[in-house]
RNA sequence: GCCGGCGUAGCUCAGUGGUAGAGCAAUGCCUUCAUAAGGCAGUGGUCACAAGUCCGAAUCUUGUCGCCGGCACCA
């Protein structure tokens, strides 16, 4: 039987339309999957939206929608947003989806209520009527709220409690020991100080005056299940509800650093209390930020994924967001930096080899030559290597010194002169090619595709024509 | 404030004790099979700053400056 892998992205926020960096999770995640694929494993890869909270609640009155209607909408976004970059998801859970996602939330839930892991408690704590939120007394200035200039009231009400004190060593000695790996390794360090300095026990649930739209607390209807506490159980419940339960734990969680600790503290947390497996590994890149800056609405930089895709296509865009940036770092994007890597890397790079070489084999039979080889073997060896190591910028980059090393020999041999050993060069360089398609797939699989049509009907169209 | 990281060519970065590197951009030469593509060569850096250890430091230590991240319920 095959090995299963389970790669999950994070579950995306859908108070508004995708941006660029939930595509850049979407192509990373991607790559894993298909690499994996590649490699024999029976791959299960979800992705799916998050669309509880007050944060939504309020983006759909001011989009002036129903709140149902409006988390349609921007779950659908961001399945088209999947499609679009050809993402290989085999899975798209939606926590809205009370089929398949609230059961599970709420066995957990009676789980470990009935184990006393979850228990009632007063919360006291200061409420501020124009954040509609509780605000921290760090935060305050001269007892005052920033924004709003007014005394918060101080607000007692009861919510229930999950016991993460009772678990955090057990997840400290989780990481300790790597059955969760985090990448990259100074998030480790960060989390690990953090438990250090001693955790407390986590509000799980909301009133219902404070948050509507969200999921019951079973057995009490004055309560809604903080949104955190609920996510987090997508990565299970689209599995039991699919008959998957054997794919976890999960191999990789995709996530951004944002969400890091939720990750890498309350879920394994959540998952040991109910007796349940960590995931494998958890793997947190960074911001693609927008003239220097995090891309916001308000400072007007945010890049839109869909217009990427369409004024540039795709595999220029996936080839992109995975070239370009350092995979666990903050990365800046810009149409310039954009331009410059089409033209170089895909257009006179990638594209501009195959076609010389198809014109070649145009004219000539290619027999079989190995001068290549050892470029090919380099090549190879690196790519599986940095893959494996989720750099996928380097990976790339061990792929195009092999298209450099094609058009040096090219330069050398010029198999256009007619001598008797032209048709192995040109073999040397078919060979070189294919390998290049293959190594191609998990990242460009459309254009690894074309590469490999090409070289079967031995016909040269240009891949990516300059801009 | 505390903890951690970073500061190397115009840009993105590699380089943990032994004569400063790669890719992109820019310059010159060669070439024409190819998407006005390719190859070669040069240019380009007092390795943030200062002091120290050492025969020798981008690399170790200390200090200064600058940037970034973390310091729980924010999805």
């Amino acid at each position: 039987m095959k090995d299963r892998f389970y790669i999950t992205t994070s579950i995306a926020y859908t108070n508004s339309v995708p941006h660029v960096g939930f595509a850049l999770e979407l192509v990373q995640a991607d790559v894993i999957a298909r690499y994996q694929r590649i490699l024999g494993k029976d791959v299960l890869f979800l992705t799916g939206t998050d669309e509880h909270g007050a944060k939504i609640v309020k983006a759909a009155e001011k989009a002036g929608k129903n709140v149902s209607d409006f988390t349609d909408e921007m779950s659908l976004k961001f399945k088209e947003l999947a499609k679009i970059l050809d993402i290989s998801n085999d899975d798209f859970i939606r926590t809205t989806d009370e089929k398949r996602h609230w059961p599970t939330v709420e066995n957990i839930w009676k789980k470990l209520e009935s184990q006393g892991d979850i228990y009632k408690k007063k919360y006291k704590g200061l409420y501020c009527v124009g954040c509609e939120s509780f605000v921290k007394e760090k935060d305050l200035v001269n007892g005052e709220c920033l924004i709003h200039h007014q005394k918060p009231e101080e607000v007692q009400e009861d919510n229930y409690f999950f016991k993460l004190s009772k678990y955090a060593d057990k997840v400290k000695s989780s990481l300790d020991k790597e059955e969760i790996k985090i990448i990259p390794s100074p998030r480790r360090n960060e989390i690990l100080s953090f438990i250090e300095q001693g955790i407390e026990d986590i509000s799980c649930s909301r009133s219902k005056e404070n948050l509507k739209w969200g999921i019951p607390v079973p057995g009490d209807d004055e309560q809604i299940i903080y949104i955190w506490f609920e996510a987090l159980i997508n990565y299970i419940s689209a599995l039991e509800s699919s008959g998957r339960s054997d794919f976890w734990p999960a191999d990789i969680h995709c996530i951004g650093k944002d969400i890091f600790r939720f990750h890498s503290l309350l879920w394994p947390a959540m998952l040991i209390a109910i007796g349940s497996k960590v995931p494998k590994s958890i793997f947190v890149h960074g911001y693609i930020t927008s003239n220097g800056e995090k891309m916001s609405k308000s400072l007007g930089n945010v890049i839109d994924p869909f217009e990427l895709v369409k004024k540039y296509g795709l595999d220029p865009v996936r080839y992109y967001l995975l070239r370009e940036f350092s995979p666990t770092e903050d990365g800046g994007f810009t149409y310039e930096k954009f331009e410059d890597r089409y033209n170089s890397d895909l257009a006179k790079g990638l594209g501009n080899l195959v076609s010389r070489v198809l014109k070649l084999l145009e004219k000539v039979e290619a027999g079989s030559g190995s001068d290549l080889d050892s470029d090919i073997k380099k090549a190879k060896l690196n790519c599986e290597r940095l893959l494996g190591e989720l750099k996928f910028n380097e990976a790339l980059a061990s792929i195009w010194s092999l298209i450099g090393s094609c058009d040096k020999y090219i330069e050398t041999v010029k198999p256009w002169e007619n001598t008797e050993k032209k048709k192995e060069e040109i073999g040397s360089l078919i060979k070189a090619i294919g390998e290049i398609e293959v190594l191609l797939r998990p990242f460009l699989p459309k254009t690894a595709e074309k590469i490999k049509e090409q070289l079967k009907r031995k016909k040269a169209e240009p891949l990516f024509p300059r801009i």
